[in-house]
DNA sequence: TTCATAAGTGTTATATTATAACATTACAGT
DNA sequence: ACTGTAATGTTATAATATAACACTTATGAA
């Protein structure tokens, strides 16, 4: 579990794990063990996952698991902030700081798959002003930008790498 | 057929449709009748259109068509750059301005429908300047800001216009 | 003009992503 | 323990998109 964007990913899901837990408590939200596990699988790795590649990963452990299932949990998750779903994927990948992502944007690296989540308050402010400026009241912003990550143009050129970051 | 957009929607259409007649011209490509008819349909409104209504409205005129059809007519349009898909409606709208769209975002009304393509250089360089920070290659942007154009706050509150636009 | 090739289309099937509807179970507050 | 709400199980289906292969049409070289 090597990662370009934690020092230690296990550390990085337990932590994530442990925020998600101490959200749910202050407002009295439940994070039931199907939420968890769909959480858990989530945070395996830094590149976002398909729902239905959520559902094949549960489905391994033990009784086939629906769809339904699966959905619902992300739903619940999305909900409470606790992932965010990347449209331009369809996938969906943990949110390192539930309750403050208005200033979001996410860097996807096509070589490796991993989505980066960034944070500008700057940038955030230059598309509100665009939009003031063709009078357009503001209430979501995706900003996706794919390309190639740091890791992966700094060394040799464009192994897809597999493992979690 | 009115429009916050354009000042004559059938205006607008045709100056879309022959736009894309004399790209595909210069370019050696064929701007064929099944590609012909499905642009001009996703330029019937500035409202973003699925795949499927698509085939609906295509199917409305004679015989069934069938998906495939109408997806490689978007590939094609896309692949030309004259139409856009927008990822987070998972619906597609016309190009205004094809073979230069570097500096685009969209402006999605949620009570209207519609999708306004803007271009601000400005805009494009602060978001490749906020990447560079990352250093990370951009080679795709997608900018979807959903929220109420200036036409619905204007107006009486909230009736979701089924107009072109 | 004719043929060969490539490009485009028709058609069938299926993959992928997501939701609806309703029955059942678990949980929290009384 | 009782009750209402939240969560889950289950079945079915909707919505979005692509694969594969047969067939047709356009184009350009001989």
């Amino acid at each position: 579990m090597s990662s370009s964007q934690c020092a230690n990913h296990h550390q990085c899901q337990e932590t994530a794990l442990a925020t998600a837990e101490a959200h749910c408590d202050k407002f009295g939200e439940r994070l039931t063990p199907n939420r968890r596990d769909v959480l858990r699988l989530i945070w395996q790795s830094h590149r976002p996952i398909k729902a239905y590649d959520l559902i094949d990963l549960m489905s391994a452990q033990d009784a086939k698991v629906k769809p339904a299932t699966v959905y619902r949990a992300l739903d619940f998750l999305l909900a409470q902030g606790l992932i965010h779903k990347i449209d331009s994927l369809s996938a969906f990948t943990g949110c390192s700081h539930p309750n403050q992502h208005d200033d979001c944007y996410f860097l996807i690296c096509q070589s490796c798959g991993t989505a980066q989540e960034c944070c500008s308050p700057l940038l955030a402010e230059a598309i509100t002003s665009e939009a003031r400026q063709q009078d357009f009241k503001l209430t979501r912003t995706v900003l996706e930008i794919a390309g190639e990550c740091a890791t992966c143009h700094q060394t040799a050129p464009h192994i897809a790498g597999q493992e979690a970051r």
